[in-house]
Parts: structure tokens; C-alpha cells; sequence
DNA sequence: AACTCGGGGCA
DNA sequence: TGCCCAGAGTT
């Protein structure tokens, strides 16, 4: 990572363009109901949003509570959600997750970022998430995307993702936090990607520290 | 810091 | 075929 900061204003004029560019922008994976968008977001990982919806419309038609999971083997499990890959580990640490949601939080799921991080197959982004998204807590998931974007642009300038979290948080409007969170993903995905960013055609490579 | 888990979509 | 995907856990 460069060393270089943008002051505030390149900092505003970054995320203007961002806006431009993916206003309206938002989650694919919308679920009001905390258990269900936990389940959801530990799918998540490493597979996309698409699959996890299509996988998540079927098995939340037979399984809706931590206690309903239960009924269900590892195997069992892992035949409904093996499209979304990883489908071993994400088995186990569902069934786990919804084990200890029963045991010690009442079948209901903690609203606290370090509970919900003890749960297997929980880190800080999928915390982030649901904290953020259905609790109404301040923070900013940083995923891959996140966290390659936001410090390729000069919006957060940190190889630590606790400390881009950080930034994120400073440089960005706080009523802007969740929607510049999918602006980041958005032109993660198609412009400013890991292997071969396509910063020929990038409109923030005039200001772009990674581009410089 | 590097490695592993993994099926499915796409070039 | 090879590459990639809204991460997390282990060593």
C-alpha cells in the first residue's frame, strides 16, 4: 500500500464518483430476520450472493429456527447448501453455531460483534453484517473487495482490516456507510479487480493512488 | 503469513 | 481446462 492520504476533499470527490457510479447499490442477500441473514452471510463466504439466495429460498421453506436446524444431520445439511461450496466446514459450524444460539442465547442470535464472533464459522465481516444490517449498530463489513478498493483509492491506508474498518468510518458520511460498502464491492467486481483491474477504463484512475 | 476448504459458473 | 468466488479456521 502507498503511504499517501487524500485530503478531504479528494476524499469526497472519490466517493462522489462512487456514488455516480453504483447509486442504489445494496446487498443481494436481504433478510429482516437476524437467523436467517447469520445463515445466509456464513453461505456467503467464498460463493456468490445468487447461489446463496437460491439455495437459502428453498431451506429456509423447512428450516427457520436454530432449533429446526437441528433436526438436521451434518450430511443432511450439507446436501441442501453443498452448491455454495466449503459445504463440509459451513455444515459443521452452522449446526455448531445453532447448538450454542439454543444453549446459551435462548434460540435467539447475540447483538454483540465478540458473541457473535465466538460462533463457529462467524469472523469479523459476517458479524459486521448482521450487527450492521439488522441490529442498527455502526460498522462497515470489509471483505476482500472492501478491503483491496478502499485502500487502492486512498479511502482507508492500512494493510490491517480492523484499521480499514477504521478509516472507512472517518472518511465515509455515516449515513453513507452502507450503501458506499456495495459501491466498494460493486467496482470491485467489475473495474478495480484483484488480478487484472481494468484501469484503462476506470473514471477514478485521475485520482487513484494505486493508479499513480 | 501461508495454507486449506469446494462446487459451480464462465471464458 | 483453468480461474474465480460478499471468508474463516488452523498451523
Amino acid at each position: 500500500m502507498k503511504k499517501e492520504k487524500l485530503n478531504k476533499n479528494e476524499i469526497k470527490e472519490v466517493l462522489s464518483k462512487l456514488e455516480e457510479l453504483y447509486k442504489g447499490a445494496k446487498s443481494e442477500l436481504e433478510y429482516e430476520n437476524p437467523f436467517q441473514l447469520l445463515i445466509a452471510t456464513i453461505l456467503a463466504a467464498q460463493c456468490t450472493d445468487k447461489r446463496v439466495n437460491q439455495v437459502t429460498a428453498k431451506l429456509f421453506e423447512h428450516y427457520q429456527t436454530p432449533a429446526e436446524f437441528l433436526e438436521l444431520t451434518e450430511e443432511e445439511l450439507g446436501v441442501w447448501i453443498k452448491s455454495c461450496g466449503f459445504y463440509n466446514s459451513k455444515s459443521r459450524n452452522i449446526l455448531e453455531t445453532c447448538r450454542i444460539l439454543v444453549d446459551k442465547y435462548n434460540g435467539e442470535v447475540p447483538q454483540v460483534r465478540e458473541e457473535l464472533m465466538e460462533l463457529p464459522g462467524v469472523g469479523r465481516k459476517t458479524a459486521n453484517v448482521v450487527i450492521s444490517n439488522v441490529f442498527s449498530q455502526p460498522a462497515i463489513a470489509v471483505d476482500t473487495h472492501v478491503f483491496r478498493v478502499s485502500n487502492r483509492l486512498g479511502l482507508a491506508n492500512s494493510d490491517d482490516v480492523f484499521k480499514t474498518e477504521e478509516d472507512l468510518m472517518k472518511n465515509i458520511p455515516k449515513n453513507k456507510w452502507s450503501e458506499a460498502h456495495h459501491w466498494l464491492i460493486y467496482h470491485g467486481r467489475r473495474v478495480c479487480k484483484a488480478r487484472k483491474p481494468q484501469c484503462e477504463i476506470c473514471t477514478l484512475n485521475d485520482q487513484c493512488l494505486y493508479y499513480k
